[in-house]
DNA sequence: ATCGGCCACAACCAGCGGTTGTACCTCTAG
DNA sequence: CTAGAGGTACAACCGCTGGTTGTGGCCGAT
């Protein structure tokens, strides 16, 4: 079983006019094209959709329940086709990653505002990011960070909209597994464990400059064999902890009993920006820079703690 | 441009599976056809949606952005053909008039169970909604009162579930136009107007009964031209008025002056039963009857009139 | 440098889905 | 009652879409 969309149109066209002759005159074929696709329709469904009169067709009661699939159906594909037309297709935009701060940012956006199409994409890093911006593949990224000593292209504009306080996972075997909070000091001569921190990128700088500032000792050593080795790992491991966004959405390993234990004293924070193209005319794009001001107007930067490369706020 | 859902099902088995040998394999093809179809796809919707390397292809910007979007379409594909399927379809039910009462209740139905999957139809009379739930069409039915002296048959259930109260409706001219409230009383000697109610059905002998009881004076005669041309004529006409059921949701006209008067002592009220069949094994039906006995719970009969053959509650 | 894995192009062919022509049904008007 | 209008279905025909096999080219790994 097969639906055709050509087919699906068809349905719907001769359900709104009534009778197979007006929907095949607004569909430029024949009569009988259009008894041949309903006939071949209701084949395949295995029901019959139009009672045959005198005066036209009519919907029985499956066609009646058809129908709304119908129109949505070809609601869906229209939606499909224009998410990829250049000119007036929806906002397209970069996460960093799936469950993290900007994914929440842009689900906050899409309640405020859910007429404006959204297209979610996730980007590489943050060079492919920023030639995707330059070509108008992408109308914005969401990044952490800037990286020290490279700024981003003149055409390119930024704003820092989430600061996202990083977290302590521990398994619960962890000496601060009991914590309600950690100082950051207090982790010194801890294990931190970051996997697949690729040396060279923004993540690299960030954790470089947090090791070098409060004498901590972090392993970005070893592949990235996804998130839930990771916790898998340090639930069972009680040497080992690991560094979190406190917004990052787990898939949580039941009866694991990890722990998300907060930093303070400072609180580092993964500072994420928006970053798009400073010519670039999307009409949502101002919405969505207007929603995140908004947004990040409430932050407040006191007791936390970045690298002083940062993009200021 | 025409998107076929063969293309969409073969560009989404592409993507997940990173190459197109493998996704020619799970769709039984060759490898030529999914490569046809991709791009056949591609100079439909005029992008390039995969890099081709030498172990496979990956998405570009634009086919992440897609992507979705086709997920979507098949989904929604899947769900018009289960709605005509027979056995574990989704709950077919027939309202009585598309902005109703009943399909209130439905919304707050799907309100509280969003999961449960729901086709809406709108039959002709009550003997056409008694025969498709004997026959299985439908699984249940809103009618608003059952005829006098013409029980349901006995493999037909069916429990009251709304009472909605009626109101008048007249124009800004009507003498009764800045009352807050009418007693039905002071409505005789006022030319009450319900063109398109048919005799013989349950709603004639609703309001011949209104009418014997408290001695109105109603006109059913005239075809019914739709409501918009009814609001335009009462609107328009200081000496008519017409009744209106409470929750019935209307294409206010701008301008117009028309004004809704609550009806008292007694308050007339619309009947609104859900029927079904005694052997109707559907899971979701047990759901909707118990969602709308609870809701009817909390109905007050007090100060309401209907006529004496409806159903009891 | 060669081999293996993967995609694209070419040639071929079956069948899907269109067209025209016609039969049949039903309602209505004379 | 009959004839005509308006609608749908069936039959025959045919072009083109979309599959197949065969083959070549590209890229990365050994």
């Amino acid at each position: 079983m097969d639906l055709d969309l050509d087919t699906v149109r068809t349905f719907v066209a001769a359900a709104d006019a009534g009778q197979f002759q007006e929907a095949a005159a607004e569909l430029a074929v024949t009569q009988q094209a259009v008894s041949k696709r309903i006939a071949a329709l209701e084949r395949n469904l295995g029901v019959r959709l139009f009672t045959r009169t005198a005066r036209g067709a009519e919907l029985t009661i499956d066609g009646q329940a058809f129908l709304p699939h119908a129109r949505e159906l070809l609601r869906v594909a229209e939606r499909a086709v224009t998410s990829v037309r250049t000119g007036r297709r929806p906002l397209r935009v970069d996460v960093i990653a799936s469950r993290g701060a900007a994914t929440g940012l842009m689900r906050g956006f899409h309640r405020v505002y859910p007429d404006i199409e959204l297209d979610v994409v996730m980007l590489f890093d943050i060079d492919t990011a920023v030639a995707a911006i330059r070509s108008g593949a992408i109308d914005a990224s969401f990044r952490a960070v800037a990286m020290p000593g490279r700024p981003l292209p003149e055409d390119i504009e930024s704003v820092r909209v989430l600061d996202e306080p990083l977290q302590l996972l521990t398994g619960p075997a962890h000496a601060l597994a009991g914590a309600r909070s950690v100082t950051v000091a207090q982790l010194a001569g801890h294990r931190i464990w970051m996997p697949g921190v690729v040396p060279g990128t923004e993540w690299a700088a960030y954790y470089d400059d947090l090791v070098a500032e409060f004498g901590l000792t972090i392993e970005a050593t070893g592949p990235n064999f996804g998130s839930d080795a990771l916790l898998d790992t340090v639930a069972d491991t009680p040497a080992l902890a690991t560094f979190m966004g406190e917004q990052m959405r787990l898939v949580w390993p039941a009866g694991h009993g990890l722990r998300r234990i907060p930093l303070t004293d400072p609180t580092p924070v993964y500072p994420h920006s928006l970053l798009w193209h400073r010519d670039n005319p999307h009409p949502a794009l101002a919405t969505l820079r207007a929603h995140l001001a908004a947004a990040a107007a409430g932050l407040d930067a006191a007791g936390t703690w970045t690298p002083n490369w940062v993009t200021p706020r």
